[in-house]
DNA sequence: AGGGCATTTCAAAGCGCTTTGGCTGCTTTC
DNA sequence: GAAAGCAGCCAAAGCGCTTTGAAATGCCCT
């Protein structure tokens, strides 16, 4: 069942049906109802394809996903869409991934939007400078970053969390209890997220006259492995920190096997706050020890970038408007006071 | 710079410079090399919406996302799109989601499938006698299921690990080792892989005259929580299983904090095999017991799942053959002799 | 009665590609 | 030397929608 055959059968012409379908003004009351009636009845659904040729709109929203040998796609990603998918069913979008490596990132985002594939994007994990927003930017397709870039010259919507003032209040909180060495497990500090949370912590040490380390810092991959290096390195070190804010849940893992290898303990030797991004399969209530956390669910960032893209796409928001969302500190076992 | 201008540019028919350009027969050497040339030189990329419309193939393959406020995307599901992002790159394809909650499933998949928005599509996660598997392949789209279903009076392709035999394996190195209780803590059994895998241990028990308990079997969603109230259970029931068969990782977290907690030791006192998908972020050598696994990528079955489905788009593939990769044993320190 | 105006409808021209059917010349065949 | 075959090219007809520009209709007003 196309237009034309409908149109035909209510002796209507073409134009009319699709204006009525469409909401415009210039189609009698009556002719919209019978119209949609009809449409309903025989079921008909405008062709996408026909429609995307004739207007240059898709109907969806776009995401070039980073891949090759050498990326593994985040298990963040995971829960981002969730939300994501949350909006999107239920407002008719769908979303679509073109996966790219680094070398081919710049073309295919090119490709994406002289194509018309998609009516908006989004960007995550941005870094410093972030190329692909300036790319974006200048292509003039509708965009919302999840996370922020910094020194770019111009400005841009996102929504991000407030990573400096959760990892603040975390290292606040130690400092508090008395801890004087606090250590920072972060994730890749190419990553503007990182470098918030190292400016969380810096700056709660400081207003107390104390100072990050760059020896109590480090920085890699989200991974439980690479959580446990880190924590074991830090811990052996002549003077290790007592207590150790850490960027991601997947890394507590590591952390905790490491401070039991070392047969230390939390948080008798050592202080543990990390954050939770909230994922259903991993819980810091269900920590050998339950994790202190900074929390946000990234799910929900999810469906308010989806909700956000979809108004961006029909002419409701516009401009460069940038969201932070406040975190919890969520306080169970694994803190105490510094010996 | 589209077809038109090219044409015209060339003094040539639109004619002969699409059919030059997809490789027709019917058009001279000269003539190609020209029209590529000149294609190359000024950058001329068919609008895709254009050719959609006029062929009705999309270049694009689609899965149809199970979101809704009770339903988590699986972590599993990131390292799949890994693979399938590591073929669909450099392949020109695209990944369509469509998100659907159990309500609308069905609705979804008509409609992406009488919109053409995609050449084919996947399923995965299948259930017993799966109504996705009928409907999409009574619609009559190409499609490949990841996993299998059962009670389906029709072949289908598809691409799937030997669970049953994994578990097998697992369970009868198990028995070879003097274990007469084997429990099993298996993932979702409404799901296929769940089914095969019970299956496995099963068969591996009965073959030494020995029989899976229903008492020894628990299966939940796979998190790390689950896991733990599942291990919980079973160990402190009064004939404790002395090995344990685990579905996941995630799960098996849980089981190593549940024998903690019960002031038990693996492999002292309980025997762990978990299967393991090959999480980046996890890795069952990093346990604080190395696990033993069948390890089977989730990675690759992606990527073969995309190859396949481009295969089948291309018509180099039909039929309803199904491919079922074997899982390797890899044997870690969780394991010991029955006392 | 006829002009002005708002309302409602329509025919037709795109959107940019593929594909059908046909038209040239030129070579082959008997 | 005419018939047949073929390689190479083209014009035009779609694909199914939106949108432009114009026409028809009905109403009010002078």
């Amino acid at each position: 069942m196309n237009l034309k055959q409908l149109s035909k059968m209510l002796e209507l012409s073409q134009t009319t049906v699709s204006r009525a379908l469409n909401g415009y003004p210039e189609v009698s009351e009556e002719t919209r109802r019978r119209v949609m009636d009809a449409a309903k009845r025989h079921g008909y659904r405008p062709n996408p394809s026909a429609r995307r040729l004739a207007t240059g709109k898709a109907g969806m929203i776009g995401y070039v996903l980073p891949t090759g040998a050498a990326v593994d796609i985040d298990p963040h990603f995971v829960e981002f869409l969730s939300g994501l998918g949350d909006y999107a069913r239920g407002h008719e979008l769908d979303l679509v991934l073109s996966p790219a490596d680094a070398a081919e990132e710049e073309t295919t985002y090119r490709r994406v939007v002289a194509n018309k594939q998609v009516d908006a994007l989004y960007i995550s994990a941005p870094r410093r400078a972030d190329r692909r927003i300036a790319l974006v930017h200048q292509l003039g397709i509708p965009f919302i970053v999840h996370g922020r870039s910094e020194g770019l010259d111009f400005d841009y919507p996102f929504i991000d969390i407030d990573n400096e003032g959760a990892f603040h209040d975390a290292t606040r909180l130690f400092v508090q209890l008395g801890h004087k060495r606090v250590g920072l497990i972060n994730g890749d500090d190419t990553q503007t997220f990182a470098i918030f949370r190292e400016r969380g912590v810096s700056r709660a040490l400081a207003s107390s006259g104390l100072a990050l380390e760059p020896r109590h810092v480090r920085s890699a991959v989200m991974t439980e492995e690479n959580g446990y290096r880190a924590a074991r390195s830090l811990l052996e070190a002549a003077d290790a920190p007592t207590a150790i804010v850490c960027s991601s849940l997947h890394m507590s893992l590591g952390v905790v096997r490491a401070v039991r290898d070392l047969n230390l303990s939390i948080p008798g030797d050592v202080s543990l706050i990390s954050h939770d991004d909230v994922f259903p399969w991993l819980k810091p209530e269900n920590f050998p020890v339950p994790l202190s956390t900074t929390r946000s669910s990234i799910r929900s960032a999810g469906a308010r970038v989806a909700e956000r893209l979809a108004a961006r796409i029909s002419g409701l928001e516009d401009g460069a408007r940038g969201e932070v969302w406040p975190v919890d500190l969520v306080v169970r076992g694994s803190i105490a006071g510094a010996r």
